[in-house]
This record gives structure tokens, sequence and C-alpha cells, in this order.
DNA sequence: CTTGACTCCGTAGTGGGGTACAGAGTTGAT
DNA sequence: ATCAACTCTGTACCCCACTACGGAGTCAAG
């Protein structure tokens, strides 16, 4: 954990400024190390830190802040499952590329870069 | 395409400077047409801009052009697969946590802010 | 020839999640 | 008391691929 990480943290309103000591040094509590944990939890799930601040506050609400979280996580589930369908997609795609460079080039031409070519290959998108 | 766009991809010499109108407006031939199909394609499968200025410079070589694509490509193929797999395990995390979910809460504690919460699950990550 | 829609230019801003810097002050171990 | 190693502050910068702005000039249709 980096400490600019954490005073940016602090600046976007994720984490509540702690109490300083004399020196003016932050000294977290806790706490404040439980809300890192979670922060850090959630972005491995695929939260952003809008997202995330938005669950924090839930995480102080009561019953109907479930169903908010809920819906929150449905969300970012779908955006997932989007996400990998286009890079799924891509992958494919450039996969499919790669495979005519197996085929024996006809001299001079790379394949590859032929099959992007737009003057040889009117038939995609 | 927005005319702003090509702007930037001849400042980030994808794209030759065209000739100009009398009045200095850019012609484009029909060839930079090409290369501009040639870069939407290129980024469809999930090349990014300066992989494909490289390509751009390889289509003018030689056959050792080639293999230069081809490896690029492989990279490129390399960097898909590990962040498809990156986020299938992030959505799948996700799904297991929003499963806690369908169980039924036991009054006034969100299941999903609950299984973030470091406090209460010390077996994760 | 007028009009409305376009393009010219350079520079600056967007978003997301941080990271870097400089110069001063503080902490904790010896 | 001394010293290395840390933290404090604000601001600016990173990446990437654009997008926006504003004021002036140009193009093509009618």
């Amino acid at each position: 954990m980096h400490v600019e990480t954490l005073r940016y943290y602090e600046r976007r309103g994720l984490l509540a400024p702690p109490a300083r000591s004399p020196g003016g040094y932050r000294t977290y509590t806790p706490d404040a190390v439980r809300v890192v944990r979670f922060i850090k939890r959630a972005q491995e799930v695929g939260f952003a830190l809008d997202d995330i601040t938005e669950l924090l506050h839930l995480a102080q609400g009561g019953p109907d802040a479930c169903d908010a979280a809920q819906s929150l996580a449905h969300a970012r589930l779908e955006d997932l499952n989007r996400r990998i369908a286009d890079l799924t997609s891509m992958r494919d795609a450039l996969a499919s590329l790669i495979q005519t460079c197996e085929r024996p080039p006809a001299r001079r031409e790379c394949p590859l870069i032929h099959a992007l070519d737009p003057m040889t290959q009117e038939t995609l998108s």
C-alpha cells in the first residue's frame, strides 16, 4: 500500500480523515485498516472506486441498503460479462487472423497484414 | 469517424499528412481511407495505436516484416488471454458473492457487504 | 452571392486510479 | 543527540485514445 494511495482515498472520500499525531502524522485506527481492506477486496471483484464509495455508505444503512448493494453488484457483474464477451470475440478474431500465418505465405505478402487490409478483404464488418 | 480523430492519427504518425485543397482543407486519397480502415480493424482485434503504427511500417517491409507482425500479434493474443482470465476470475468471485444474497439475510446485515468486510471473513486472499 | 455546415489551427481537458516531486518537518532507534 | 527513514503539503503528471473549444476561414448547394 502506497502512502499516496491512502491520501488519495482520503481525498476521494473513501476513507475518513484520520486523527493526527502531535507532529501532524496520520494515525490510522484498526477500523480504517478494515475499510482499506474492504476497498481492496471490492476492487478485486470489479467494483470501481465510485461504487465502493457508495457501498461504504450503504454499509452504514439499514436493510434497504442491502437491495441497493445487490443491484450495484448485479450491474458490475453484467459489466464484467460484457467486457469478457468483447475481449473474447477480439481474441477469437485475432487468433483466426494468426491462423492465416500458419499457412505458407505466397512470397513477399504477410498474410496477417494482408488480412487486415481492407483492399483485399471486403467481407468483414 | 470524427474529424479530430483523423487529425489525431496524423499527429501520431499513423496517417501520412494528406494533400490540401487550395483553401487548406485535407483531401484524402482512397489510400488514406484504406489505411484508416486498416487501423479500425486492427483496433477491433486488440492492437493499440502504437502497435498499429508498427504494423503499418511493417506493411511496407519485406518478408522479415511478416515474422515481426506475427510476433506482435502473438503478444497481443497473450495479452487478451490474460485480461480475459483476470476478468473471468473477477466475475466468478463477484457471482459467488452475489449468491450469498440469495440466502435469506439474517435481519439488518447485508450479506454482500458483510462478505466484503475483512472483520467477518478472514479466510479470503 | 448568400447561407449554413463544414474545417482549419493549437491547446487543453476527459476518465480512472493512482504516482511523482520538492522541500520541510517528524519519528523512533541508537 | 544524532541520524536514517519516514511523512507532511499541494500540485502536477502518468497512460490511452480521443474530444472539446473558439474564432476564423472555406466549401457546395441553391
